[in-house]
RNA sequence: GGCGACGUAGCAAAGUGGUAAUGCAGCGGUCUGCAAAACCGCCAUUCGCCGGUCCGAUUCCGGCCGUCGCCUCCA
């Protein structure tokens, strides 16, 4: 069964079908580099982490490409609001967002082109768009001339019409329609700018992402992805511009992820995580309480499309949920390599694996997925339970770890270096708890596990010795 | 106002035209010196409300109510 994947073009679930058979090129907008990285924007790369996670464990070769815009109007005004230089300021921000993907698991992209290094392809494509007369330049600007293109609205569903009836799009008299978008914006003092035939300045928003596009991955590509809150006007003006250039069809499925929101305890309204609402939570500051498997799970529940709301409850909900997954990890009790029990476990881990690649074929259905995983968690528990060892159990295990990786979960807490500073401390006092059990002195160790556990720290008895919880 | 998504147990969240996965929380039990972990069992006669189609709908259609997103920069 081939995998089915909802495309916003069409708005119905579709089979993914590919340019080239084993290829799927997957371009991804990215952020704008102006603030710390929220956790929305986690989410965003963890969806299409995912999705190419589990495009390649189904055979496909996956070009991914993920853009930062780094020169734009938030850009140069928080840069100029800080002092800071605006392009090395962009920089700044796209280094340390890189670095917490990785903290993140989200593997890296084939490329991470950036909008000040695509300036000769953006020059090029406009230029071409006017001579095509789909744009126009007007005092130093250059703006696309929407009513050049029949198709435009097909992505939204607005018609051309409508939009212009509305009240929203300001007048400006250099633009021949309202509904027409900046493809390069004349140069203000004080801004980045680069020259260019109409003169100094720098490009629009949606015309780079046409431009890195293309560079990176061809006029025609598989997926375009992105939140929802792109959809209008970004990517409907990225197919305008770029199908009025090459004539083909841009992208063959455009995927959507949906917002994560959180309740504004000030409204005690649900909102949408952004800057320009100021109730954010940055990625480094979950980083420093959760595991990154703990995110992961939280979007991993959810259909990737659906709002995800966000608290602090989901939150300890998931650090719970992943203290689960990892309990199956722990080492066997017993050495029993064959037996009805054996025999069941092994099959647990065929139908966790039929069941997972069901429910991922079918639009990246991760809940469900995950549900498969769980359902494996307790069949391995069983196992171990019924004294199952040796080399089932191992293979069982390592099946398991395998689906969990497609999922991206590492499964392995990064040990913070508090908890190591703090490791032989807890180590000596498991020791002499251990003594005082010997001794029958309950009463004593009782207490050292008490007082343990009112400083976070859960012991666990089993027959193989005494582990740890921070 | 226009376009779109969604409304399932205490919470989160899958799913199907034939009487509801999974996880967390809760309750009872096994195990344990006692716990924890693990395991076993229980926990929605019901899937926002009202109609319609059907032998049968939570699942299809229509209406209503509610929540959210986009329509302006936004993952």
């Amino acid at each position: 069964m081939s995998i089915q994947l909802y495309n916003s073009l069409t708005r119905r679930v579709e089979p993914l079908e590919t340019i080239d058979p084993h290829v799927v090129r997957m371009y991804v907008c990215g952020v704008t580099v102006y603030d710390d990285a929220h956790i929305g924007h986690a989410m965003s790369a963890i969806v299409f982490d995912l999705i190419r996670r589990y495009l390649e464990f189904r055979g496909y070769e996956v070009r991914h490409v993920v853009n930062f815009t780094d020169v734009d109007d938030k850009i140069i005004a928080r840069a100029h609001a800080t002092g800071r230089d605006p392009v090395q300021m962009a920089a700044q921000y796209a280094d340390e967002f890189l670095s917490q993907l990785q903290r993140l698991n989200v593997l890296p992209a084939s490329a991470y082109p950036r909008a000040t290094q695509t300036m000769g392809e953006i020059l090029d494509f406009t230029q071409r768009l006017i001579d095509a007369g789909h744009a126009y330049a007007a005092e130093g600007d250059v703006y696309f001339r929407v009513a050049s293109d029949p198709d435009y609205g097909k992505l939204s569903g607005r018609p051309l019409e409508e939009m212009l009836s509305g009240t929203r799009f300001e007048v400006d008299p250099r633009k021949e329609s309202p509904a027409d978008f900046a493809l390069w914006k004349a140069t203000k003092p004080g801004e980045p700018s680069w020259s260019s035939p109409w003169g100094q300045g720098r490009p629009g928003w949606h015309i780079e992402c046409s431009a890195m596009s293309m560079k990176h991955l061809g006029a025609q590509i598989d997926i375009h992805g992105g939140g929802n809150d792109l959809l209008f006007p970004h990517h409907e003006n990225e197919i305008a511009q770029s199908e009025c250039l090459t004539g083909k069809s841009f992208a063959r499925f455009w995927v959507h992820n949906g917002m994560l929101q959180l309740v504004n305890p000030a409204t005690r309204l649900v909102e949408k995580m952004s800057k320009s609402l100021g109730n954010v939570v940055t990625i480094d500051s979950f980083l420093t309480q959760y595991d990154a498997d703990v995110f992961r799970l939280i979007v991993l529940g959810s259909y990737y499309r659906s709002p995800l709301t966000y608290n602090a409850d989901i939150a300890a909900d998931n650090a719970r949920k992943l203290d689960r997954l990892l309990g199956a990890l722990l080492p066997a009790v017993g050495i029993a390599e064959d037996g009805p029990a054996a025999a069941a476990l092994a099959h647990s881990v065929e139908s966790a694996r039929a069941d997972f690649t069901g429910a991922m074929d079918n639009d990246f259905n991760s809940a469900g997925a995950l549900a498969a995983l769980f359902e494996l968690v307790r069949a391995i528990n069983v196992a171990r339970d019924a004294g199952v060892g040796g080399v089932p159990f191992a293979a069982a295990q390592a099946g398991y770890r395998d689906l969990a990786s497609v999922l991206g979960l590492r499964l392995s807490p990064q040990p913070s270096s508090k908890r190591q500073d703090v490791a032989p401390f807890i180590e000596v006092l498991i020791e002499l708890r251990t003594s005082l059990r010997k001794a029958k002195q309950f009463e004593l160790a009782d207490l050292v596990r008490t007082r343990l556990s009112d400083l976070g720290v859960t012991l666990e008895d089993s027959p193989q010795g005494t582990r740890y919880k921070l």
